[in-house]
DNA sequence: CGATTCATGTAACGGGTTACATGATTCG
DNA sequence: CGAATCATGTAACCCGTTACATGAATCG
């Protein structure tokens, strides 16, 4: 919820957006960062704005559909500057879903354990060639850090497995 | 939810255990793995033995409240390797909530964000510090792999935010 | 004798996703 | 003229958490 939000009030902090481009541009520029979806965004919008943080003007253009252009307030930035400062200094504290899966390695013998690590180590691969792809967004900018600390963790990720992979090939002969 | 199956049936694959019991390994050991909550843990092993991977016999010892002790059968064994396999082979595709809070920091002076940064850093310190002292589990288990996996993670942490410390602080000057 | 441990759950809620609905417009 | 794009949502559902309930046994 609270990351919802951050993400949307910063978009907001740039301009004044209508929904649909927000949520293009989440698709289109920030899939390596977050995975929300439309319905969600539209939802949390209207809380926002419930909640006093960001104004909405209707708009049309010709004929097309009538579209809410959102805007931060006051208000809203004084929120978002909150969030982002609990961000900023809150350590990841997350679960690896593929943790459980080496706890329990020991139940299958190595033939199988390894090509599936492997499998693994180059799907981790492909994914880390793919983001190093994505454009550059000017020099230092905090949009850069995020994407280079997706980098560095996924790098951590492969070099993990490498070694792994190694000493369970070892062990095996 | 097959991440929750995954760990049960896992845990169930060493012995037939009941729910309190693993309820208490859970909290007790896999802290740093999962974050599992008891009334899911209860509930999956339901559904489990509702899906007819996991058969539930009743015990009691001298007057104290009866409790169902789960043991996993060869159906649920089947399903266990398959679960097992999967996860082995997937590569970890997770976003960083961290990562939101640094795509926006531009919004924020450097006299704000960088104290929030260091704090965020002795955080992930005091993490790495905890897990660290984890008791070792025998040689070369694959309880230990996922351990080491989550502090090779928390290094890489530790360290982006160090080198990214570092070049704000020069910035700033 | 009060607090903790043992042991298992239910109910309500929250956050998010999927699938669906609508309807005009522009592109090929 | 059919498909994709523009634009916004609703409804149903799923997974999981929090808070609550129960009650005996053991520990200090």
């Amino acid at each position: 919820m609270e990351q919802r939000s951050l993400i949307l009030l910063g978009l907001l902090m740039s301009q004044s957006q209508h929904g649909y481009q927000i949520n293009e541009f989440i698709e289109r520029n920030l899939s390596a960062i977050t995975d929300m979806k439309k319905p969600t965004a539209y939802a949390t919008l209207d809380k926002l704005s419930q909640k006093g943080y960001i104004d909405i003007q209707l708009e049309q253009e010709g004929n097309r559909p009538t579209r809410k252009v959102y805007s931060i307030n006051e208000n809203g930035k004084q929120y978002f500057y909150q969030l982002l400062l609990k961000n900023l200094s809150s350590p990841e504290s997350m679960n690896y879903q593929g943790d459980i899966g080496l706890m329990f390695m020991d139940f299958l013998p190595i033939e199988e354990s390894l090509p599936a690590l492997q499998e693994r180590l180059s799907k981790n691969k492909d994914l880390l060639e793919i983001i190093k792809q994505t454009p550059s967004h000017g020099e230092e900018s905090g949009v850069n850090l995020a994407i280079e600390h997706k980098i560095a963790m996924l790098e951590a990720e492969v070099s993990f497995l490498e070694k792994s992979i190694k000493k369970l090939d070892l062990t095996s002969e």
